[in-house]
DNA sequence: GCAAAATATGCGGGTTTCCGCAGGACAAAG
DNA sequence: CTTTGTCCTGCGGAAACCCGCATATTTTGC
């Protein structure tokens, strides 16, 4: 059994390699990369079908270094390990992962004990192994209590990069007013209407404190932010 | 000598012990604390003088921690120690160091060596250490080529919470048209201005467009934003 | 297959942004 | 004292946003 790790931090790198060693004695052969572009091409070149990857690495972040890999060879096992469960992480991992993959999702903050048996479920088992705290998140974001479809999170992401309503309208092939009746379900959903007390109407921009309070929630993030301000320049272009 | 360590990874927090233990000798006693609360606890007890301290934890981040820890001991030396140099945490950082005060600030990703000099230099030597990648953000920030006023700055926080621009004029003391020539002034230096290629005008929400922006070239992040949150919600209750 | 629910569109208006133009306040330089 | 520069302010209008109301169209459940 080959694996590959990636992630970035040297000391997070040889505590992971450790790891590894001491979960898969089967394993014979340990790759490890720094960036999400180089474990593309790690995972190129070893033809590992077992990867632990790290989220949110400066370069390359680790969504889009799975989503290459996965396309490439969508066997491959990977267990993602990462800091935090914002639910923008979360949405982005299973929005990427192919039918039938196996993958984990463990916190950084686990116990060595639950690092390891994820380790095995994943790479040996092949059982999908997602974190109890993660898969919170994941139940509260589809069972909709505050939890935005999928509709409207892309709009959100929309406006977070600053679209007026018609060119979200035009590049999502709606008409203006459906991109309004969304951004007004997103509105009640994040539950932006003002304060509470006194008579404080007419504070907030709907629109941007809507965007605010997604990322101090984590609905949003930077990482998510960035990747969709890549796509939408490459689709601008073609 | 006693030092307060101050980081949320266990990884991190060990090699932080092991590198105060080997660059400063004299150093008869080491406190590690977990978050920015316990953080700021365990400095009042032990009467600490020496700090390093993580920026980015999930609890209370390091800036608020450093802020309660200098307002109770103003010549307390801080060594910052952070992952990344957000303009964001570089500006929350000057912002709250006292008059005279010594600190410094380095990135997780310098060298051992580079660590222990910082180390004996702000502990021992009461020397500024400002690391060069950090040094550099500063300097832009406030040459301002690109780098926004304090003025702009404010006003750029009080837009991404989503307050409008008749709030802010009240919260500011300003007129409604002040706060839109700053706006527009931001607008301009954040060359919010519409994509060059094509007819895409008129293609961008220049307010939201401004956020996003600043997020993305991290002259904002989402622990300024938090922070910002938290006075809001205090000051409207005063 | 049909009713109910969700989703998409158009219209119209009140409000907020965005911004050019023009004038005042105040400080620094000539 | 005048000039120049910077900052604050008011006015007005075009555009964008927010949203209630009414009408298709599609999806869902039984």
């Amino acid at each position: 059994m080959r694996v590959l790790i990636v992630e970035d931090d040297p000391l997070h790198r040889s505590y992971l390699h450790e790891a590894v060693r001491a979960a898969l004695p089967e394993c014979d052969m340990v790759v490890e990369a720094e960036s999400g572009q180089s474990g593309e091409i790690e995972a190129r070149k070893a033809r590992v079908e077992h990867v632990v990857m790290d989220l949110q690495m400066s370069e390359r972040n680790g969504i889009e270094a799975a989503r290459t890999i996965w396309r490439e060879r969508p066997d491959t096992k990977i267990l993602f390990w990462s800091n935090y469960s914002d639910e923008a992480y979360v949405r982005g991992v299973s929005r990427i992962v192919p039918e039938g993959a196996t993958y984990g999702y463990v916190l950084k903050s686990a116990s060595d004990e639950r690092l390891k048996l994820a380790l095995r479920s994943v790479f040996v088992e092949s059982q999908c192994v997602i974190d109890r705290e993660v898969r919170g998140i994941q139940q509260k974001s589809l069972g909709n209590a505050h939890g935005l479809t999928d509709a409207e999170y892309e709009i959100l992401v929309d406006v977070a990069l600053g679209l007026t309503d018609k060119a979200i309208a035009q590049r999502k092939r709606l008409s203006l007013r459906s991109v309004q009746n969304r951004l007004q379900q997103l509105y009640e959903k994040l539950e932006v209407y003002d304060l509470p007390d006194d008579g404080m109407e007419g504070w907030y921009n709907l629109r941007m404190r809507a965007v605010a309070v997604a990322l101090l929630r984590k609905v949003l993030n930077s990482s998510a932010l960035e990747r969709a301000e890549r796509e939408l320049h490459d689709r601008s272009g073609s």
